[in-house]
DNA sequence: TTAATCACG
DNA sequence: ACGTACGTGATTAAG
């Protein structure tokens, strides 16, 4: 009989640590087990062992030994996301007809050594599966261990262990006598490390024998050693007892009933689906359960593609069909055949026929049809897009991982065709889901619509005036060497600046200022901690200087020259399924953080140009967020004052200070502005107390001074935070989810996060909405209208439009119209549209 | 690859 | 008692 006996909590161990952090939609952690289940169902496959048994630790707390447990531990001594997928990989273990064993005031080593010994005593090949090498002294003729490390898993029999060791496997219990387990809490004997044990033992093989050689002198070794050794015998006899493992463990020693049992096929299946581990169940060979969120569309039959090869038909006649555009390539899914289309021309023809198409990621298929003048209709379905409606929080989109996820059937048999065909099935299972989760507006009005808006911005991207760049560059390098030589010889010697470390030790150890902050590597020298030190010392403001024009040189400088395209223009990605509130980002290069806020790097802007004949257009709403929140939170307080066209921050400033508009002075109107960011944030006293400078107290009694003033803002507030711990997610004025698991977590920082984040998601999910909407109707008009103008930027709450001068009037007007009237709120919203021949220029 | 820093809304 | 505002992306240093 082949045992397979695993030492759980150290394989959980390692399962833990050695995976992501990962949990279904109510925040249950699962990378444990998903990691435990990785290896052990490899195991089983190399091994095929008749039985298995799966020892856990279950040791009284007043028999610990092992170091005290870190902040977040429990009693378990292990963090609480481990802890809880404990009795739950224990349940999948038993369902699988596995032994798991316990035994009060054991380790799961104990049960180990106990297990192999019973092999020992019958017919049993033992075979151990653990992370921690003390199961290695177990090792003997009939007990093998399988040692899983970072590398993958390492089998040790006697000879190998041998060879690596010197010695056989049951002295490792008298090397570690002698050096010592610090994570054991076995101190070995003082002074004793590695390197003189292994010789010892290979010399001497037990403590018994080595102390005996000592006493008649027979101990090849230095004298400090031989002092040590005979310092330290009672420790050394102890750190042995300790060391061994326990053999005596009272369980069943009939090996047959270690065979496996009968699978709970039902009882894996409603684990597995409650915990969304849908691919362990496909690799189980188990289905869903019924009960499944998904459970409708769950039962589904493999359907029979046929593989055609490249599509030799007529393309009009192709009514409906899937398809996906990648490597100039267009795989083509249609009446249950699969296709190639590797002509440009019947391509361009397939994407731009009226056939209703579901495809996976269709911005580079707008982008390709506009490079041709052509333009991509009816795309009902984009998986891409869906996935992140569906889930925000993913930071992947694959076809593979979302058919686990959804529970669509996959064809990993069909190869490169395996993606094309799993597609309609999974389109139609997040569609219906989605409309479940009354997301459909979204989808269908908003995302599917905004990706070709945002593939056309793409397609025509940005002027750049490189040339002045360059020079502006040539102008802060010199400007950047001068400060360096400054800096240098204040510090009396030459040091890297933009190394913090580096920099820290200048400032605080050498120059001795006062070191303010810590972070995790060192001192804090970020802009906020310099701000403080700038009259301690003349070089802390050329450091900060240093700091400004370096990022502005190889950020913006160096880093906008590097991505110009031979036509002058930047191309920005504008990703649609990037970020948690339902923004869009830009990246390669970014173009929603160009400088804006000081003078000398607003000069940035001076670079994005209109082409030659073309003016840009600039508009910007005005305090969306703030009129979202008093939109959402019905507050009429808040909402008067944006009615009337009040400045928002001097009303606020009003409120909070209980004294009329005109007495407001420019320090409180900047104290109010920051409580309305603060509680669009998701508030503390501490942070706005840092960021206006005033006690904790005075920042806690403006901000209830602001909720007292403002009750439906703080009920809003307080609702939304609910409704999320209720729901697992927050949710915009359109319906959009954003899920927030760290709601559900254990740790109070990581909850309170959740609560700041449920908070935010709304507020700044909404305006996101609405721009995105803005957006779409810009883009419609600026068509419908025939004006030579295109939508090029978007900065989250700002639209910029490059324009023919002759049209620049007609777009302007339908830049401003399209953003007021995007949405209809309690309370107007307001976008003034600029114009200029630069960005710089043309924001108002 | 991660941490620190800093640019934007 | 503890830690401390939401959402991004790019660069640099350093393990």
């Amino acid at each position: 009989m082949k045992l397979l006996a695993i030492d759980g909590n150290s394989i959980m161990n390692r399962a833990f640590y050695g995976i992501k952090m990962l949990s279904n939609k109510s925040g249950m952690y699962t990378n444990a087990i998903t990691g435990f289940m990785n290896i052990y169902l490899a195991t089983v496959k190399e091994l095929s062992p008749d039985g298995i048994a799966v020892a856990f630790d279950m040791r009284a707390p007043t028999f610990r030994h092992k170091a005290v447990e870190t902040y977040k531990a429990n009693r378990h001594g292990m963090p609480d996301e481990l802890a809880q997928q404990m009795p739950i990989i224990k349940e999948i273990l038993s369902a699988l007809g596995v032994k798991v064993l316990e035994c009060e005031g054991f380790e799961a080593d104990d049960i180990l050594g106990t297990l192999a010994n019973i092999c020992d005593n019958s017919d049993g090949e033992c075979y151990i599966l653990t992370g921690d090498r003390d199961s290695l002294q177990l090792i003997d003729s009939k007990v093998t261990v399988l040692l899983h490390t970072l590398k993958g898993t390492i089998k040790y029999n006697e000879e190998k262990f041998t060879e690596e060791y010197g010695f056989p496997p049951i002295e490792l219990i008298d090397l570690k006598a002698l050096m010592g387990d610090s994570s054991d809490n076995i101190s070995g004997v003082k002074g004793i490390g590695e390197k003189t044990a292994k010789q010892l033992i290979q010399d001497h093989h037990t403590i018994e024998q080595l102390y005996s050689d000592l006493a008649v002198g027979n101990v090849d070794a230095g004298k400090s050693v031989i002092a040590k050794l005979e310092a330290g015998k009672t420790d050394a006899e102890q750190s042995k007892w300790l060391a061994t493992i326990v053999k005596n463990v009272p369980l069943d020693n009939d090996l047959t009933s270690y065979k496996f049992g009968e699978i709970n096929r039902n009882k894996i299946s409603a684990i597995l689906t409650e915990l969304e581990m849908y691919k362990l169940l496909e690799r189980l060979g188990i289905s869903p359960s019924e009960n499944s969120e998904y459970s409708s569309v769950t039962v589904q039959e493999k359907i029979n593609y046929e593989i055609v090869g490249e599509f030799s038909g007529d393309i009009s006649e192709i009514k409906k069909a899937a398809f996906i555009f990648n490597d100039g390539i267009i795989k083509l899914l249609t009446e249950n055949k699969i296709y190639t289309v590797s002509d440009k021309n019947k391509q361009l023809e397939f994407l731009s026929s009226e056939c209703k198409k579901i495809t996976f990621g269709a911005k580079p298929a707008y982008r390709f049809c506009f490079e041709n003048d052509m333009e991509l209709k009816n795309i009902v379905s984009d998986a891409d897009i869906s996935g992140y409606i569906l889930n925000t929080n993913s930071s992947e989109y694959s076809i593979d991982k979302m058919c686990a996820e959804y529970g669509a059937t996959t064809y990993p048999e069909l190869g490169e065709f395996a993606d094309i065909a799993a597609l309609p099935v999974l389109s139609e299972i997040m569609l219906s889901e989605i409309e479940k989760q009354g997301m459909t507006r979204i989808l269908k009005e908003i995302e599917l619509p905004l990706t070709e808006v945002l593939a056309s911005m793409e397609y025509y991207g940005v002027r750049i005036d490189k040339d002045g760049i360059k020079e502006f560059g040539k102008k802060l390098t010199e400007d950047i060497a001068a400060i360096e030589e400054q800096i240098y010889f204040m510090a009396g010697h030459k040091f890297n600046i933009s190394s913090p470390k580096q920099l820290g030790t200048v400032l605080f150890e050498e120059m001795g200022l006062p070191a303010g902050k810590k972070t995790k590597t060192g001192y804090s020298t970020n802009a906020d901690v310099l701000e403080n030190l700038r009259d301690k010392h003349e070089i802390v403001d050329l450091i900060l200087q240093y700091r400004q024009l370096t990022k502005l040189n190889s950020t913006y400088v160096e880093g906008f020259i590097k991505v110009v395209s031979e036509d002058g223009r930047v191309r920005s990605l504008f990703k649609q399924t990037e970020t948690r509130t339902g923004r869009i980002s830009s990246a390669e290069p970014n173009v929603q953080n160009i400088p804006v806020r000081t003078e000398l790097g607003r000069n940035m802007r001076k670079f994005f140009i209109a082409d030659e004949g073309y003016v840009l257009l600039d508009a910007d709403y005005s305090q969306i967020e703030l009129r979202i929140l008093a939109h959402m939170s019905g507050d009429k307080n808040m909402q008067d004052g944006f009615i009337k066209g009040l400045d928002i921050h001097t009303a606020t400033a009003a409120q909070v200070f209980d004294m009329p508009p005109e007495m407001i002075n420019s320090e409180m109107r900047r104290a109010a502005k920051a409580v309305n960011f603060g509680i669009v944030y998701g508030i503390g006293a501490f942070s706005l107390s840092k960021d206006i400078d005033v006690s904790v107290a005075e920042a806690d009694r403006y901000i209830k001074n602001y909720l007292a003033r403002f009750p439906k803002v703080s009920e809003f507030m307080n609702k939304t935070v609910d409704d999320a711990k209720n729901n697992g997610y927050a949710v915009t004025m359109f319906g959009r989810r954003r899920p927030i698991p760290e709601l559900k977590n254990s740790n109070k920082n990581i909850q309170a996060f959740g609560k700041r984040a449920a908070m935010n998601a709304p507020i700044q999910g909404t305006a996101a909405d609405i721009i995105k909407i803005a957006m779409i109707k810009v883009y419609e008009r600026l068509k419908a209208e025939k004006l030579d103008a295109r939508l090029i930027l978007q900065v989250h709450d700002e639209l910029i439009i490059e324009v023919k001068e002759s049209d620049a009037e007609r777009a302007s007007a339908v830049l401003g119209e399209e953003m007021r009237n995007a949405v209809k709120l309690d309370i107007p919203l307001t976008a003034d549209v600029s114009k200029g021949k630069t960005w710089y220029d043309a924001k108002g």
